[in-house]
RNA sequence: GCGUCGGUGGUAGAGUGGUCAAUUACAACAGACUGUAAAUCUGUCGCCCAUUGGGCUACGCAGGUUCGAAUCCUGCCCGGCGCACCA
C-alpha cells in the first residue's frame, strides 16, 4: 500500500483513518463507490482527484471492487450542493448521451474490466413512499437544516425546497441498495456521503468508510471554474485543455500536481523549485496525458510553444469558406466565430484583428477577396478560403 | 386564505415618470505589461446600420394612464417571508 494512499488529496476520511488503514491491510474485500450525476456532457478536472483516487485503490488488486453509480435518476431531482437554483430538467435522451460520455472517459482512467457501473433509477425509480417515507424518518428537519449552505439560505432569505432534503436521502439510500463497504467523492459531498453512512448503519448494520477528496480551489476558495472559464474537460481537445491549464494561476500549482497528477512529492517539489512556466506546462502536459494520451499531450504542448511562445504559425486553423464579395464580418457571424457584426466591430477597434502573418490591419466592413488568414484576437486563427 | 416584500441584462444587484440600452460588481472578450499566465492598468460588453450619429427590441405577462413608463394604475402569472392552531 503506497503511503499516500490515505493522505495525497484526501481531506477527510470517516469514521477515522486509521480504521481504514487497517480495514485495508487486513485485506478484507472492499466495495468502494463514487456516485456521478450525469448533469453535464462531460467529466472535468474536478473529477480527477477522485478517478486518481479510484485508481490508486482498484491497483491495490482483488481486495478492492470500484463501483462507478450513475445517478441518472438524482440527476433529474438536483442536488442542492449546486444550489444555482433553477435546474432544468434534462431529457432522458440527453442523460443517456452523457452517459456514454462518462463511461468513456472514466476509462481513461480506471480499468473498466474491473468496474461495475450502476445506475440509480433501477431502484430509485421504483421506490415507493412506503419505502421512502421509512428513510425520512430517520433523519430530522434540524439534521438537513444544519447544512451550511441552508443555513446560509436562510440568511440570504431564499427557498428552500422540500425535495432538496430528499436528495441527501436518495443518495444515502444508494448506498444501502449497493451494499458498499467505502465511498469517495469530493469534499462537498461529505454530507451526502454521511447520511449514506447514517442509513447503512442503521438499515443494515454495515460500517461505511467516507473518503472525502479535497477540491481543486482557486485561491478564492472557490471551486475551480465557477468563477471562472478555465474549468478543463475531459472533452476538451488536448489543445483547449493544455491552453486553459496554462491560464490556471501560479498559486494552484501545488495543490493542482497533488490531485491531478500522479507525481511523487519528490518530483512534484524539484518541478516547482523551477521556472513557474516551466512546471505549468509540466502540469499541463501531464493532465493532457491523463484525459487523453502523452501523444497529444506532446502535440498540444508543441502547438502552444509555438503559438504564443514564438508567435510562429499555428498549427490549427478554423478553416471557412466564403463567396468572393461577402462581407468577412458576415462570413465570420454566419460561422460564429463572432457573435454579431457588432461584436466583430468592436474588436476590430480595439486592435484584435489582424492578416496573417503581415500583421495587416482588417477593417470592419471588409469585403472578401481572396483566401485570407486572420488572427483574431489570441486564440482565434481563422483561414477563410474561396467556397 | 390574509399580510407583506419582490420578479431587471450571463450572474449578483442598483434604478421608482424623461438626462435609461439601464449605476456598480463578478464573469466574458480585447489591448498594454509579463514568464504562457495570474495580478495590474485600459477599452468593449442587446441587435442592426453608420464617420459624428441613427434605428429597432428589451426591465415577469397582458392591458391602461401619459407628449413620454423599468419606473404610475388595473388584471393575470410566479416567488420569498410572516401570519393562521395553542389565544
Amino acid at each position: 500500500m503506497n503511503s499516500d494512499l490515505l493522505t495525497r488529496a484526501v481531506s477527510n476520511i470517516y469514521p477515522a483513518s486509521e480504521k481504514l488503514k487497517s480495514a485495508l491491510e487486513s485485506g478484507q474485500k472492499l466495495r468502494i463507490y463514487f456516485g456521478i450525476d450525469p448533469t453535464g456532457p462531460t467529466l472535468h478536472v474536478g473529477h480527477l482527484s477522485v478517478l486518481l483516487k479510484l485508481r490508486d485503490l482498484q491497483n491495490l488488486g482483488e481486495q478492492i471492487k470500484i463501483v462507478i453509480l450513475f445517478g441518472d435518476f438524482t440527476a433529474q431531482i438536483g442536488d442542492p450542493t449546486d444550489k444555482s437554483a433553477v435546474r432544468k430538467m434534462l431529457t432522458p435522451e440527453t442523460i443517456s448521451e452523457n452517459l456514454k460520455n462518462y463511461r468513456e472517459q472514466i476509462g481513461k482512467i480506471l480499468d473498466l474490466e474491473k468496474t461495475e457501473f450502476r445506475n440509480n433509477s433501477e431502484w430509485l425509480a421504483k421506490l415507493g413512499l412506503e419505502k421512502l417515507l421509512p428513510l425520512a424518518s430517520e433523519f430530522t428537519v434540524s439534521q438537513m437544516l444544519e447544512r451550511d449552505m441552508f443555513q446560509e439560505r436562510i440568511k440570504k432569505e431564499s427557498p428552500i425546497y422540500l425535495h432538496e432534503f430528499l436528495y441527501p436521502l436518495l443518495q444515502g439510500y444508494d448506498s444501502v441498495v449497493l451494499e458498499v463497504d467505502m465511498e469517495i467523492g469530493g469534499n462537498d459531498q461529505t454530507f451526502n456521503m454521511l447520511v449514506g453512512r447514517d442509513l447503512l448503519k442503521k438499515l443494515k448494520s454495515k460500517e461505511k468508510f467516507v473518503l472525502a477528496t479535497k477540491l481543486l480551489t482557486d485561491s478564492g476558495g472557490e471551486k475551480m471554474g465557477k468563477t471562472t472559464g478555465n474549468m478543463v474537460a475531459f472533452a476538451d481537445t488536448p489543445t483547449d485543455a493544455y491552453g486553459k491549464v496554462m491560464s490556471w494561476p501560479d498559486s494552484l500549482l501545488p495543490l493542482a500536481f497533488e490531485l491531478c497528477t500522479r507525481l511523487s512529492d519528490e518530483e512534484v517539489k524539484n518541478i516547482l523549485a523551477g521556472h513557474p512556466k516551466e512546471a505549468k506546462m509540466k502540469l499541463a502536459h501531464e493532465i493532457v496525458t491523463l484525459i487523453h494520451d502523452s501523444k497529444l499531450a506532446g502535440q498540444a504542448e508543441e502547438s502552444f510553444v509555438q503559438t504564443f511562445q514564438k508567435e510562429a504559425e499555428p498549427t490549427e486553423w478554423q478553416e471557412l469558406t466564403g463567396k468572393a464579395g461577402e462581407k468577412i464580418s458576415e462570413i465570420l457571424v454566419s460561422n460564429s466565430v463572432v457573435k454579431s457584426k457588432t461584436d466583430f466591430r468592436n474588436l476590430v477597434e480595439a486592435g484584435a484583428v489582424e492578416e496573417w502573418p503581415n500583421k495587416n490591419p482588417i477593417v470592419a466592413d471588409q469585403i472578401f477577396t481572396a483566401e485570407i488568414k486572420l488572427r483574431i484576437g489570441k486564440k482565434r486563427f481563422v483561414r477563410i478560403r474561396p467556397a
